[in-house]
DNA sequence: ACTCGTGTTAGCTG
DNA sequence: TCAGCTAACACGAG
């Protein structure tokens, strides 16, 4: 599910769980917690509480407090392609119905805090494409795409010659623009996924910066990336919303893409 | 039955 | 240094 709209409500769970102490943590997941060993993330955050929920793209970190009060280590958690924060209590948690009658399996709940106070943070992920580790590396991240300046973004994306997806896709580029997201916004600046950016107009970069501001925004207002006025005609058949050519599909920064095969053509 | 995919990243190759 | 490719994760959708 989550691209950054889908995290940034993902963040607003996570803040509703800050401020409570930690009774225990239930790090048993090594693939999810990985690099670090069962037990490492328990007992780093052990007595301790979780003091600020942050966002950058679609990364979601946590600052903590260690039992004596001084500063802990920052908790980071990915959704990565399916996963869900959810709070709970002893009654098992709460949040997103799920879809259908599909059973829940215990196993799918990959990571979770129990406070004190008998709440629970809890990671639910199918998936288990998830991630939870203690102090992940923010320097690697670029600028938010939300918050990024149109000076910063031409400057980044311009840099390098690779596809222009493949840009727009590096999470060092800039932070949170997910496959969808970046199809979207492609096609609402008219340019081709696949065209190398060192042939970029500043002009084009200013324009594609303009297209990201307005899908993001109309992602957050909808309700998700899915919403975006592309993404269902991203298949086999599907016409382009705007002149009505075919929408072609390939591969691009090794990503299903689609775009209009007339107004977006290499 | 079978293929594809809203994400990331280590490791490798050109 | 840069860019592309693969595997790994494990499930739902079509």
């Amino acid at each position: 599910m989550p691209e950054l709209p889908e995290v940034e409500l993902a963040r607003q769970v996570l803040a509703g769980a800050l401020d409570r102490k930690i009774r225990e943590v239930d790090d048993h997941d090594d693939w999810v917690c990985r690099p670090h060993a069962p037990g490492d993330i328990a007992a780093a955050l052990a007595g301790g509480r979780l003091t600020a929920a942050h966002r950058r793209g679609k990364t979601l970190w946590c600052e903590t407090e260690g039992g004596d009060g001084r500063p802990g280590p920052n908790l980071g958690l990915h959704l990565g392609m399916a996963g869900q924060l959810r709070l709970g209590d002893e009654r098992g948690p709460r949040g997103p119905e799920q879809l259908g009658r599909r059973v829940e399996k215990p196993e799918w709940f990959r990571f979770g805090i129990t406070f004190t106070d008998g709440e629970q943070l809890l990671l639910f992920d199918t998936r288990r494409l998830s991630r939870v580790r203690l102090d992940p590396d923010l320097d690697a991240l670029g600028p938010d795409a939300g918050e990024v300046a149109r000076a910063e973004f031409r400057e980044r994306v311009g840099r390098g010659r690779a596809p222009l997806k493949a840009r727009l896709l590096d999470q060092s580029v800039v932070a949170g623009i997910g496959n969808l997201l970046a199809d979207e916004t492609l096609w609402q600046a008219a340019l081709s996924p696949s065209r190398p950016v060192d042939g970029l107009t500043g002009d084009d970069l200013t324009e594609l910066h303009q297209a990201l501001k307005k899908a993001l925004r109309a992602a957050i207002k909808h309700g998700g990336v899915h919403t975006g006025e592309i993404i269902g005609h991203r298949r086999a058949g599907g016409h382009c919303p705007r002149c009505g050519a075919e929408m072609a599909h390939g591969t691009v920064g090794g990503r299903s893409t689609w775009w209009c095969s007339k107004e977006q053509a290499g």
